[in-house]
DNA sequence: CAATAAAATGAGAACGTTCTCATTTTTAGA
DNA sequence: TCTAAAAATGAGAACGTTCTCATTTTATTG
């Protein structure tokens, strides 16, 4: 016996119909008298029979699969938010296929035609770059991770930077830091800059200085030399804000090398809260974004778009984020070191 | 126009049979003659028609879908070796299911229902407690991530840890050391102790001190604890060699508070080349493991039982690891602090 | 220009579900 | 016990491919 069973051979067994078979295996059992249902699951159960979703998806157009795709699996912020993802979707009976792009757009292209042909049921995407009319053409239901001003009319889930990034000025602030340094990130991409820093300056009032800002484009090494410049300074900074934990660490790592001491010398905080910011000496002050509850809400979302497919209407959520104060920020010295 | 254009919807444009369109859109366009197969390309292309993934694996048992299950998304370990599973499969036209079974037997269980339902080619697992009997019912190509010893007749794939710990133990040897802890993870799983430690110490013909052997669990707290014990011992150590870098940043953490400086009053060596480990200060010397090419080893062995059913033959892989000297390990001093 | 071989194409079944509609069986009311 | 309504079940098409076998078209040879 080398074939699978199949919904037939249950049939056959149980001596009724497929139709049956089909109605007691899946959905509405309820329809079927007490008797013939133990029959008919007695005969599953003998025959080891295991329902063929292709075949069904085939018949129903629906795979009760969706997409996750991430420009950086090895990047510790998404694993986060995929678990977050997986975690909602396969309580609702649907499987996560997990994309990693690698910031390339072949690769983005290649799991958009993956996700047409295999029929997945739905999209949760941090975008390269593909233009979202692209994405659109599949014709089902998609949530963006991030991105949530580029495209007003997709249902978008991030954390809400400028928020986030004003908690970690108002914390240096409190601190008694008036000299505040940034190392932002792509502009392109993200504004932390212009809706944040230069706003939080004009609040209080205090001088802006261009020379305290600095663009990294999100890596250790960005950090690192961007800290070296600040730290040349005719007069450097108390305290420096990052765009993400990986650029505060690269900066930490300049400032020890310089003979700075963190937090004493100089104040250092981050974003993100990645694994690794609790690892550094000192261990980094930042700004957590809630990675996990990312995922579940956008698999939330995208749930409820796929099962109401018509009614739902647009969400664009933007998360709070948190401040996690380690030991990377203190009050600032009265005296400048050398 | 709502429906998707199917494969009949292209023979209707172009004139032909849907048999022919199956040929040239589909392997074998060296059976359609020249004309033919440039009119069926234009109705394809016109139509916009997408192959219907589903439909055909109904009609072939295949999906050319593989599931590749971790037990921990979140570890950077199991990341890197996705990625190289993702970029194998991928370059073959085959789509990876990664699926975090969050160290649980229910998820490890609801992970196979999911296989089997959806027809999935093949499986790369890091098992957590499924017997390898309930595996091999699935009746589709298996690899095994790591414990290649407990499953002599499945495919797998891990690294030589053995080999590892070796390199290890050399190196502090090497470097003059003749008092080196271990801090292991648990003995149930993993045998540094037995197979590494207790043969080098032999070979080497130096005294076996049970103080110098401490039990942890892979995690950083349990590196802290095992590593202030080691320190307050009447002849602590000159160096400690730790079953993964988590143990060895979590010692290097109780060293420094204990005001031992690393690596001049000791040296630490951890195991796997995590991230983290190049963060730390000073940063961690230790043993890579070829966490991508595992993956791509892994992914093309699977594939080569996929694609060969029958003929394809047993492998078994243990993949070198590697020394990685950083910062953390140097000569040790004449003298000991206090 | 037949006759034959080779190449190109077509007809239609099969994969295993789901689901509509028709039919049979059961139940309830008089 | 008969009739009408309700409940339970069955027959069979449909989903969109692939693939075998049959048929038609083209090329080759004497």
């Amino acid at each position: 016996m080398a074939r699978r069973p199949t919904i037939i051979d249950v049939a056959k067994l149980a001596g009724v119909s497929k139709a049956t078979v089909a109605r007691v295996l899946n959905g509405q059992e309820e329809l079927v008298k007490e008797a013939t249902r133990e029959r008919v699951n007695l005969a599953a159960e003998q025959l080891g029979y295991v329902r063929n979703a292709i075949a069904g998806s085939l018949r129903t157009d629906r795979t009760y699969v969706v997409a996750l795709s991430i420009p950086d699996i090895t990047n510790p912020f998404w694993p986060e938010v995929a678990r977050g993802v997986q975690d909602t979707t396969e309580a609702e009976g649907y499987t996560t296929v997990i994309v990693n792009t690698d910031w390339k757009s072949d690769r983005e292209q290649s799991m958009l035609n993956m996700v047409r042909r295999n029929r997945f049921d739905g999209l949760i995407i941090n975008v390269v770059d593909t233009p979202i009319t692209e994405l659109e053409k599949l014709h089902i239901p998609i949530v963006l991770l991030g991105a949530s001003n580029q495209y007003p009319k997709v249902n978008s889930v991030g954390s809400d930077t400028a928020g986030g990034a004003e908690l970690a000025l108002q914390h240096l602030y409190d601190l008694g830091h008036r000299r505040i340094a940034l190392i932002s990130g792509l502009s392109r991409r993200y504004s932390i800059r212009d809706e944040s820093y230069v706003a939080f300056h004009a609040h209080y009032q205090l001088r802006l200085d261009q020379d305290l800002i600095v663009e990294g484009d999100f890596t250790r090494e960005a950090g690192y030399s961007a800290m070296q410049k600040l730290l040349k300074l005719e007069e450097p900074p108390t305290a420096v804000f990052t765009a993400n934990d990986s650029i505060a660490i690269g900066a930490l790592k300049a400032a020890k090398e310089q003979g700075w001491r963190v937090p004493e010398d100089i104040s250092i905080i981050g974003m993100d809260d990645i694994h690794a910011s609790t690892v550094t000496s000192p261990e980094l002050t930042t700004i957590a974004k809630p990675k996990y509850d990312i995922g579940i809400n956008a698999a939330r979302i995208l749930l409820n778009h796929i099962e109401n497919k018509t009614q739902a209407k647009l969400e664009k959520l933007k998360m709070d984020c948190e401040l996690i104060v380690r030991a990377s920020t203190a009050a600032p010295r009265k005296k400048m070191p050398n």
